[in-house]
DNA sequence: ATGACGATTCAAAATCGA
């Protein structure tokens, strides 16, 4: 049975309705987990979303900050949230969908000085790396068929920013980081579904800044992209992985996200 | 080296994103 996974930070799910009609089109996904929602799960809007077919939903969300939410047109099973780092900020929501255990998350920014006795957002964000493996590690097995999407905020190849020298120093793509990370990774054996689809040599990006490709200049001629948006899965279902796309044509939607949606599709 | 944008919020300037 295939099991087709969808993930997209919309940064605002109020403001993006009307991209999910082309989402939908583009890529009709079982399951889409979505970041950002930004709204209070009292207002978000689910009966536009039932009528795409996306009848089983969890959400998670708070007002004006994170918010995470899963979509399916599967049922979902044993639905959980958990927070980390003492926060209640609406950062995980996870379920069963035919037997994989699916989770979603939206791991802090960290904010801009890539020092974390000088800056508490990145202290936290190393932080929530740590507390995600320890917690990953005492709660399942490698064994487990689980699938881990989401916007994590960090690009740990050097081929996933579009400089790496100059981004080594600017959060998302630090060293400390991406060690934080690939510990994270090693925890249950998490492989990084999008490699084994486009080759690690090869420019792979799921963000561009709005900051770029203004005053007429196009973000995608400026190419200045990061991959920030994951999907992992542990080794029993990673080796069932038959498709892989990221939907780049989704960041001239307007009026757009900063990150577009991607996708990877996995059984036999 | 700097600034380039966009979303949210006790509603205007501040905060956050990355």
């Amino acid at each position: 049975m295939a099991l087709s996974v969808c993930t997209w930070n919309v940064n605002s799910i109020r403001l993006r309705m009307a991209h999910l009609d082309r989402l939908v089109e583009a890529l009709a996904p079982d399951v889409l987990c979505l970041q950002e929602t930004k709204v209070r799960d009292e207002l978000f809007p689910l009966l536009e979303l039932a009528s795409h077919g996306y009848v089983h939903t969890a959400l998670h969300g708070m007002k004006g900050y994170n918010g995470v939410a899963i979509l399916s047109r599967k049922p979902l099973q044993d639905v959980r949230t958990q927070s980390w780092c003492g926060r209640e900020d609406c950062r995980h929501i996870s379920a069963r969908i035919d037997g994989i255990e699916v989770h979603n998350l939206y791991v802090p920014a960290g904010g801009d000085v890539p020092d974390a006795a000088l800056n508490p957002k990145f202290a936290h964000k190393l932080q929530f790396l740590d507390d995600l493996g320890d917690w990953f590690a005492a709660s399942f097995g490698r064994s487990d068929p689980m699938v881990l999407v989401g916007d994590l905020n960090v690009a740990p190849l050097d081929t996933d920013v579009w400089d790496h020298k100059r981004l080594s120093r600017i959060i998302t793509h630090t060293p400390t980081e991406i060690a934080r990370l690939a510990h994270l990774q090693s925890t249950l054996g998490w492989v990084d579904v999008a490699r084994r689809f486009v080759p690690p040599e090869d420019h792979l990006f799921t963000w561009w800044s709005y900051r770029q490709g203004a005053n007429g200049t196009d973000w995608r001629t400026v190419n200045r992209g990061r991959r920030l948006d994951h999907i992992w899965a542990t080794a029993p279902v990673a080796e069932t992985a038959t498709a892989f796309e990221v939907l780049v044509d989704a960041r001239d939607w307007l009026p757009p996200s900063d990150h577009v949606p991607v996708v990877a599709t996995f059984g036999v």
